[in-house]
DNA sequence: ATAATTAAAGTCAATATTAGTCAAAGAATT
DNA sequence: AATTCTTTGACTAATATTGACTTTAATTAT
C-alpha cells in the first residue's frame, strides 16, 4: 500500500506537518534536496494538490529569504464551503477535481460516507460519458454545481 | 480444471490474493508479466470478471508510480428492489420515472430524505440537459444506474 | 541612490511512465 | 455455420518527472 511516487510521498510528508500546525512554511529547494527531486516538483506537488478545492491557500515569495506557504483554510460556514466550491468549478470539471471537491466536503462534515459514494456514482465516467471527453466533464460540472446547490439548503 | 485459458489463470491468480486480502493492489504490467501476456489483457480480465455484480470495486492510477487496485466489496442480500428496478430502467428514463423510483428507493428505507434530494440534484433536468430530450433521458437513465449499482453494496 | 549580483520561486514544454480503449484476429463453444 | 469468448497490439489518455528559461526580491558594490 506503499505510495509509489515520489509526488505522494512530499504530498504525505507536507500533510503530516499539517496535521499539527495550521500552515507549514517551506524552502523550495530545501524539500526538494530533501526528496531528491528537482523544484520544480515541488510546484506540481501543490499544483496537484494543495488546491483551494483541497481546502489549502498557498502563498510564496521569491528573492533572498523566499519561501512557500501553505496554510490550512477555514471557512466560516457550510455556505462558504459550498459557495466557494462552486466559484471554483467552471464550465468543465475533471475526474481528479471533482474527487477533491467531494473529500473536501466529506471534510467538513457536509455529506456523510454514504452521500460521498452517491455523489461519486452520480459522476462517474462510465455513467456521464458520452464519448466526448469535452462533454463529460462539462456535464460533471453541472451536475457537481447542481447538487452542491441543493446543498445549499438542504440542511 | 487443466484446460483453464490464461483469463482464467490470471482471474485465480487475483481472487486467491483477495482469498486473504480486502483488495489487492497491482502494476498492470508486471502481472501481464508474470503470465506473459499483453498488458491489456489484464484490462480484458478485470472487466469480465472483477465488476460490480460479481462484488468488487476497481480503481486505478495511471503515470508514474501507477497501479490498479481491485476491492472486494459486501454486497447487500436484500436487494431485490435494487436489482429490479435497475432491470426495469432500459436504455433510456423520463423525468417522471425517475421520481418514481426515487420514491420507491425512499419508501424502502434504502435511502434517507437527503439522499433523495441529492439524487433528484444529479439527474435535475437544467443540470444534465443537453438540448436533446433524448440525450436527457439516456443520461438519467445511466445515472441512476450507476447511483442503484452503488447502493447494492457497502464498505 | 543606483546598478549589479545573487538567491530564491514560477512557468512551461519536453519526456517518461504508467493505464485505458477499441477493433481485429484467433479460438472455443453452440 | 454462427456466435461468443479470448488474445493481441496499435493508438490514446492521464499522471509524474525533469530541466531550461523567466520573474521577483534581497543583498552587495559602485
Amino acid at each position: 500500500m506503499a505510495d509509489e511516487n515520489i509526488s505522494d510521498l512530499i504530498e504525505r510528508y507536507l500533510k503530516e506537518i499539517l496535521a499539527d500546525n495550521e500552515q507549514v512554511k517551506i524552502r523550495r529547494s530545501e524539500i526538494a534536496g530533501l526528496f531528491d527531486v528537482v523544484p520544480s516538483q515541488i510546484n506540481y506537488v501543490i499544483n496537484t494538490r494543495f488546491t483551494i478545492q483541497n481546502g489549502y491557500i498557498v502563498e510564496s515569495k521569491r528573492g533572498g529569504g523566499g519561501y512557500i506557504r501553505i496554510e490550512k483554510v477555514h471557512l466560516l460556514d457550510d455556505i462558504d464551503v459550498l459557495n466557494s466550491l462552486i466559484d471554483a468549478i467552471g464550465n468543465k470539471l475533471s475526474k481528479r477535481d471533482s474527487e477533491t471537491i467531494v473529500q473536501t466536503l466529506y471534510n467538513n462534515d457536509l455529506i456523510s460516507r454514504r452521500e460521498v459514494s452517491i455523489i461519486l456514482a452520480a459522476i462517474d465516467k462510465d455513467a456521464i460519458d458520452l464519448n466526448n471527453s469535452d462533454l463529460t466533464d462539462i456535464m460533471r460540472a453541472n451536475i457537481m454545481v447542481s447538487i452542491l446547490n441543493r446543498l445549499r439548503y438542504e440542511r
